[in-house]
DNA sequence: CGAATTTGACCTGCGC
DNA sequence: GCGCAGGTCAAATTCG
């Protein structure tokens, strides 16, 4: 699973139902659905389940209206000044059936954050690329009804190669 | 010693 | 206008 699509997206078949009425600020969403478990046998069953239930309601994964806010902070923080930069990102979410949310794709993560979300009983853990030039950041947070599922949540594009691996 | 991780504080955006 | 929620950064600490 290290190489699952590391630098790719693999074949979108999943976005569909996620329509996006203020497409304004974004324009791809795609989720996909993954259960790089290691027992096959119930990842296949997984399947079946998220293919019935793509995600539980009420799942904050994306919101159609809620209006994707894009968090700009202002050069006041930033070294850089008069310079934002507003690139699509994008978003795909991963749902991995795993007891732990260290999952290694064969990328390097450096955490940078944790909070506690309202949703969830669980804290959301921000993971970023430490390689420098790699601005993709990786959301993992646990399921709320099912802390043995994990939301892993990628925000970006890898413009390098696994520094592991290979 | 260096890098990575941890926790708290701070800021921004949206809702009411 | 204020409050809430979410997200990010920074400083301190710990592990290798």
């Amino acid at each position: 699973m290290a190489d699952t699509t590391a630098g790719s997206q693999d074949s979108p078949e999943a976005e569909s139902d996620f329509e996006l009425g203020d497409t304004s600020n974004f324009e791809l969403s795609e989720y996909l659905l993954f259960d790089d478990l290691m027992e096959e046998d119930h990842s296949a069953f997984l399947a079946s389940e998220f293919a019935q239930n793509p995600i539980h309601p009420g799942n904050e994964v994306d919101k159609p209206g809620s209006s994707s806010s894009q968090h700009e902070r202002p050069a006041s923080r930033n070294s850089e000044s008069g310079q934002k930069k507003k690139e699509a990102k994008e978003r795909v979410a991963f749902i991995t059936k795993s007891e732990i949310e260290i999952l290694d794709d064969g990328f390097k993560w450096r955490k940078y954050g944790k909070k506690m979300v309202k949703n969830s009983p669980n804290p959301r853990n921000y993971y970023r690329c430490s390689v420098d030039g790699c601005n993709v950041k990786k959301r993992v947070e646990r399921d709320r009804e099912d802390p043995k599922y994990v939301i892993t949540t990628y925000e970006g594009i890898h413009n390098h190669e696994s520094p592991s691996k290979f």
